[in-house]
RNA sequence: GGUGGGAUGCCCGAGUGGUUAAUGGGGCUGGGCUGUAAACCCAGUGGCUAACGCCUACGUUGGUUCAAAUCCAACUCCCACCA
């Protein structure tokens, strides 16, 4: 029996269900682009399979079809902004077998601006990079950039951070960018409510996300752009009642993917945690989640332990070009004086090329140095780092044995 | 040889009589970074002390003054220009 349609089933599986005829034993996904058993098969190639459940927790691991290319969950995605993932290239990418990036609407639009992007044949032509892209919409800007924005049902009025400009961003119009732009996840404009946050606020905040992903979800559809997968966000805060009632609205609403936003914006581990599995427990089993924003290590864990399937996050990134490297021994700063006479690897147990090739005290001159090599040696370690992660996850979900994998996992990295 | 300018904490460099252990940079030491306005931000950086505090510091020596990095004199060294 083949898997059936996405576009066919978009409601949610009854609770408690098993999702045995989502499970395949296929190793070869093919995303059925024309096989007949689409109505609009063109337009609706993405497709999520759910393979391996772990016995132990809510952990799962499947794969995703895009336009692009299959990807195995859980995954991790390198976030590139600006449509390039800071101090690499596309080819350090390739080489390091990243499967789907993250890049930003937001700071598309206004540079260099959508226009170019479509001239330029999509993003994924723009950039060189043949594989999935997800964007996301502008929703967390309207956090970070709170004091540059004005939010009102209709949508958000902002001043770019660029050049003072005025724009508004709508749900409508935050579809209609990223449909241009040619991402194959897409994500609803949501607002990634702040912490901490009363429940008043947390309650409004969130109810008006819902209201605009059903208005997102309208447009993507009147766009006839459903070969791009839209992704539904939960929001909700710190409250049990609110990550519920947002998970099932949205699963109402019907979506190909879901995500869990507005965490990781300053909460306690517990706090993440705990939205993460309120959120999860109220989603489908049959589509994908993918928790916005995270993370480090032990939080990357942490959700795939949840029933996450898709993780986001800068710190890789950004910790490298700030010296904070991952290793399998706990993070390191390679800014420390007592690393300017080690002459052994970054991380012994590391398989990347930087590992295999360069000392700490080499890394640690480069980096006191100022060089730019510095920044892209220290990037290209963190993100193999992260998509190791990813795979040894993958492998021990497959093998039934995630929480020894992650107990083992911790104990040695000491988080 | 003459004239002028200058010597400040690891380095550069403010400060020209009194909350000055001494502004700012850099360097150095450490910390932070979670849907990226981030190759960024924060803190510390003379000695002793847990702390109150004490001591030592603005080329050297001496002086003026209640009080000197700041004023005066001599000396040492450096720089610029002129011979």
């Amino acid at each position: 029996m083949g898997v059936p349609p996405m576009c066919m089933t978009e409601t949610a599986m009854p609770r408690g269900a098993h999702p045995s005829f989502l499970l395949s034993s296929d190793s070869e996904f093919s995303p059925r682009l024309a096989n007949g058993l689409y109505s609009r098969a063109m337009k609706c190639p993405f497709e999520f399979i759910l393979e391996a459940t772990d016995p132990g927790c809510a952990a799962r691991a499947g794969r995703f079809a895009t336009p692009h290319g299959v990807v195995e969950t859980p995954i991790f995605m390198p976030v590139g902004t600006q449509a390039s993932v800071k101090a690499l290239s596309q080819e350090d990418l390739y080489a390091l077998n990243a499967k789907i990036i993250l890049s930003n609407a937001y700071h598309l639009y206004l540079r260099p601006g959508t226009e170019i992007i479509e001239e330029a044949g999509g993003l994924h032509r723009f950039m060189h990079w043949d594989r999935p892209i997800l964007t996301d919409s502008g929703g967390f800007q309207v956090f970070s950039l709170a004091q540059m924005a004005k939010v009102r049902p209709e949508g958000v009025t902002f001043q770019s951070h660029i050049d003072g400009s005025r724009h508004v961003l709508t749900p409508e119009k935050a579809m209609d960018i990223q449909i241009a732009i040619g991402a194959d996840i897409i994500m609803c404009f949501d607002e990634c409510t702040h912490y901490p946050a009363t429940y008043e606020k947390a309650a409004a905040s969130m109810r008006q996300t819902m209201e605009w992903a059903a208005r997102c979800k309208a447009q993507w559809e009147a766009r006839e752009a459903s070969g791009q997968a839209l992704f539904g966000i939960v929001q909700g805060s710190t409250f049990q009642e609110l990550r519920q009632e947002s998970a099932e609205r949205l699963v109402e609403i019907g979506f190909p993917g879901y995500a869990i936003g507005g965490v990781s914006v300053g909460e306690s581990r517990e706090d993440m945690r705990a939205a993460t599995e309120w959120a999860a427990a109220r989603l489908p089993v049959d589509k994908p989640r993918y928790l916005m924003g995270v993370g480090s290590p032990e939080d990357f864990l942490d959700g795939i332990e949840r029933g996450v399937d898709m993780f986001d996050c800068v710190m890789p990134t950004r910790n490298a070009r700030n010296g904070s490297l991952f290793t399998s021994e706990g993070k390191l700063n390679i800014r420390n004086q007592r690393f300017q006479r080690d002459f052994g690897p970054l991380d012994p147990a590391c398989k990347c090329s930087v590992c295999r090739t360069y000392s700490r005290a080499y890394l640690a001159h480069l980096y006191r140095a100022g060089e730019i090599s510095a920044l892209r040696l220290n990037t290209l370690h963190n993100i193999s780092f992260m998509l190791e992660l990813a795979a040894a996850a993958r492998e021990a979900i497959r093998a039934g044995r995630f929480l020894d994998f992650k107990n083992t996992f911790l104990e040695k990295y000491g988080a």
